[in-house]
DNA sequence: AGCACGCCGACT
DNA sequence: GTCGGCGTGCTC
């Protein structure tokens, strides 16, 4: 009699698979197999083992095991169990999240020998037109120790440059073995940076109490060295042989970061981020699985790693929302490190200089320490916030006279501006004032955005374009104009009412075109004038030292919103973005542009107490059932009409009926047609997490069963970001 | 997700 | 006559 495992595959099914095991393996949970799965063969992973196999079906052998060792400790699977359970996700795809794809795809977890390049000996004889090919001899011979054809290419070298060398005998080519793992990190540093008396105090704060779980959050003003806090903190309590993760929004991964990091720490500091290959994936992963003692700075999915030394856990910019998982496996990095650092009985700080709702909450009820640092480092003073009522003001571009003016006066002084501007492109709407048509997306309910840069007419929720028209595609008229602001546009009027002045522009076009933020960054520290125009990208994260104005052009967007987060969300943007102005010696300046100058919230912000706003803010929740005084999920459709979607989810309704529990809808999505799907959405919360759970559970069950519509698709969303 | 099976439209 | 479109159903 030959004893089965339960494997679990990468596959969005909700269920497992049994296989015979043939006498000479032993499996443990975690461990990856080789199956056969229809007439594919494929990788799978180890759930359990002597399950006993279902009646009536013929199992097939496990093929053979990819090691003996589990790939996923017991720790990590324990986590992505939990994880998967939580967010209602196959456990097949939640536990494939924590292999870099190279195992994924069932590759052998060793380092392949990496082919590097050198220079050789022979002197220089290249054509003199042949500059790229003289860079990179230069780039080799500064590397005796040879370069990684990924690390040529990154330094903006090709192939065809380096077959080019080679073929002259200029450079060749040597196999570098994987260096054996150096348990001793090269700094040996107890100290961290120096701290300012009100850090220290925080500092303190953050070790006080138990040794095992101890979640802190760090309430740090914008400016208030919540970084050094970190260094200080893992410099004084991280033993020399265990491992620390540190979460950071991607955009907040940048060289300077970790260069920051690696002052301290050297050859400790590892970076997980979307920007790695395959191969580098795989030689991080290895090493966090073999337990080094790293320190590992990374985006959302860091969280799923598998650590088997962790014994402590930062999450810089917990409100992002960047760590919640958009499509898939829509788990929240944050929260998931929080049940980490519970399995571990580790310490976590979450940092923020506005926390989420979420947090706070959790802070007030006792759960997590809130450890208050409300002093500027260096002695800068707060920024200065004031609203600036546009109704029935001149505006060019969106820019009203007393906001040019007092850029003007920035520039006068030898400083610089920041222009935020919610929207990329020219103008949101392309709109014709004979017969008021616009121009709209025609596979969803958008409206186009203009891109003069490119003439080009863009729906920012698919990947429709068209080439934008002189007249109104509709009547021909020639009064066809943008309405509306985005960073184009006012990039251009700025540059009309400064014509001496840099304008530089930051979103996601201008960014992806000249290659990189790194260069505009370096270009604006410098120092001198200059005007900054952005999106939220300039809103995170980054030092200005010589900033000391921003302008917001408009505020509104979000406080009449149908999202419940919209006015949590406006007020963290705009606390973020006026955290850039005055982070030097001169104090800082912040110019909020809005029709609404009366309004509460706005109101508040300008008293500048973030606390305060929130505790508002949190009131509101609790009185309108909302997170985080409910727990809530969305049971998302979309089908071909609005009609089948709606139906669909009616269909599910009458199974969330019961105590405990509230649905609101189905209602259409705020964009309710998106890439020609119409989407519509249920709305279920309860006051109990467990009780959701449970219900999200028995749905899951119930539909998993249900032979579905024609192209009709549903997904659970636990903990949405966005609820319109 | 893959992959096969299956049943209808325009091609050598 | 068949090549291929993607709708449906199954994978231990």
């Amino acid at each position: 009699m030959s004893s089965t495992a339960r494997i679990a595959l990468n596959r969005p099914i909700r269920q497992l698979f049994d296989y015979t095991v043939p006498v000479e393996l032993q499996l443990q949970p975690g461990q990856r197999v080789h199956v056969p799965f229809g007439r594919q063969k494929i990788t799978g992973i180890v759930v359990e083992t002597g399950s006993k196999p279902p009646a009536g079906i013929t199992l097939k052998p496990v093929s053979y095991a990819l090691e003996d060792w589990p790939a996923l400790p017991a720790e990590t699977f324990r986590l992505l169990s939990w994880a998967s359970d939580y967010y209602q996700h196959p456990l097949g795809e939640c536990l494939f999240t924590a292999l870099p794809p190279a195992l994924r795809r069932g590759q052998p977890a060793e380092e392949k020998p990496e082919i590097c390049w050198r220079a050789t000996s022979a002197s220089p004889e290249l054509p003199a037109n042949a500059h790229k090919q003289k860079a990179l001899l230069t780039l080799l011979q500064e590397h005796p120790e040879g370069l990684s054809m990924s690390a040529i290419t990154k330094a903006g070298y090709t192939q065809q440059q380096l077959k080019s060398l080679a073929g002259k005998g200029l450079a060749e080519s040597l196999i570098r073995k994987p260096e054996p793992a150096s348990h001793t990190a090269d700094s040996d540093v107890t100290t961290g940076p120096t701290l300012s008396p009100a850090q220290e105090k925080a500092a303190e704060q953050l070790v006080e109490g138990e040794n095992g779980f101890n979640p802190c959050l760090l309430f740090g003003i914008t400016g208030s060295g919540k970084t050094e806090i970190y260094l200080d903190y893992l410099t004084k309590n991280l033993a020399r042989d265990k491992q620390a993760l540190v979460l950071v929004p991607e955009i907040n991964l940048t060289p300077q970061t970790v260069a920051r990091f690696q002052r301290y720490f050297g050859a400790r500091i590892a970076v997980w981020h979307s920007a790695l290959n395959d191969r580098e994936r795989l030689e991080t992963w290895l090493k966090i699985r073999n337990g080094e003692p790293i320190i590992l700075i990374g985006t959302r999915s860091a969280a799923l790693l598998p650590f088997t030394q962790l014994s402590a856990i930062i999450v810089d910019e917990e409100h992002d929302s960047s760590y919640k998982q958009g499509d898939g496996f829509r788990y929240s990095a944050r929260d998931v490190a929080v049940y980490r650092a519970h399995l571990n009985q580790c310490p976590i700080i979450l940092g923020s200089a506005t926390p989420s709702l979420e947090s706070l909450n959790n802070a007030k009820q006792g759960k997590y320490k809130l450890v208050r640092l409300e002093e500027r480092a260096k002695n800068a003073a707060p920024p200065s916030l004031s609203l600036l009522d546009i109704r029935s003001r001149p505006l060019e571009g969106g820019l009203s006279r007393p906001a040019i003016s007092a850029i003007q006066q920035a520039l006068n002084k030898g400083e610089q501006a920041l222009v935020f501007v919610n929207r990329r492109g020219f103008a949101p709407v392309m709109m014709c004032f004979d017969c008021g048509h616009t121009v709209e997306c025609p596979r969803c309910d958008t409206r186009l955005t203009y891109h003069r840069r490119d003439r080009a007419m863009r729906c920012h929720h698919c990947d429709y374009q068209t080439a934008a028209t002189e007249a109104c595609p509709e009547c021909q008229s020639e009064a066809f104009k943008p309405v509306g602001q985005g960073t184009e546009r006012t990039e251009d009027i700025l540059g009309e009412a400064f014509p001496d002045t840099p304008v530089v522009r930051v979103d996601r076009d201008s960014t992806q075109r000249k290659g990189s933020i790194q260069a505009i960054l370096k270009q604006v520290n410098k120092g001198d004038p200059c005007i900054l125009v952005g999106t939220q990208m300039l809103a995170k994260g980054h030092d200005f030292p010589n900033v000391t104005l921003v302008v917001v052009v408009n505020a509104d967007g979000g406080l009449f919103s149908v999202d419940f987060r919209a006015p949590e969300q406006l007020i963290q943007t705009l606390l973020q973005v006026s955290g850039r102005a005055g982070r030097g010696a001169k104090p800082g300046e912040v110019l909020i542009q809005t029709c609404h100058s009366d309004h509460p919230l706005l109101k508040a912000l300008c008293r500048g107490n973030y606390l305060e706003i929130a505790d508002q803010l949190l009131a509101e929740r609790e009185s309108g059932l909302l997170p985080p005084f409910r727990a809530m999920a969305i049971l998302r459709a979309e089908g071909n009409t609005m009609e089948q979607s709606l139906q669909f989810l009616d269909s599910v309704k009458p199974m969330t009926q019961r105590p405990g529990i509230e649905t609101w809808g189905p209602l259409p999505a705020l964009i309710a047609r998106r890439a020609d799907r119409h989407r519509a959405q249920l709305i279920i919360n309860s006051g109990s997490r467990k009780s959701l759970n449970y219900l999200l559970r028995q749905i899951c069950q119930h539909l998993d069963q249900m032979p579905m519509r024609p192209r009709t698709r549903w997904m659970i969303d636990v903990d949405p970001l966005e609820s319109g």
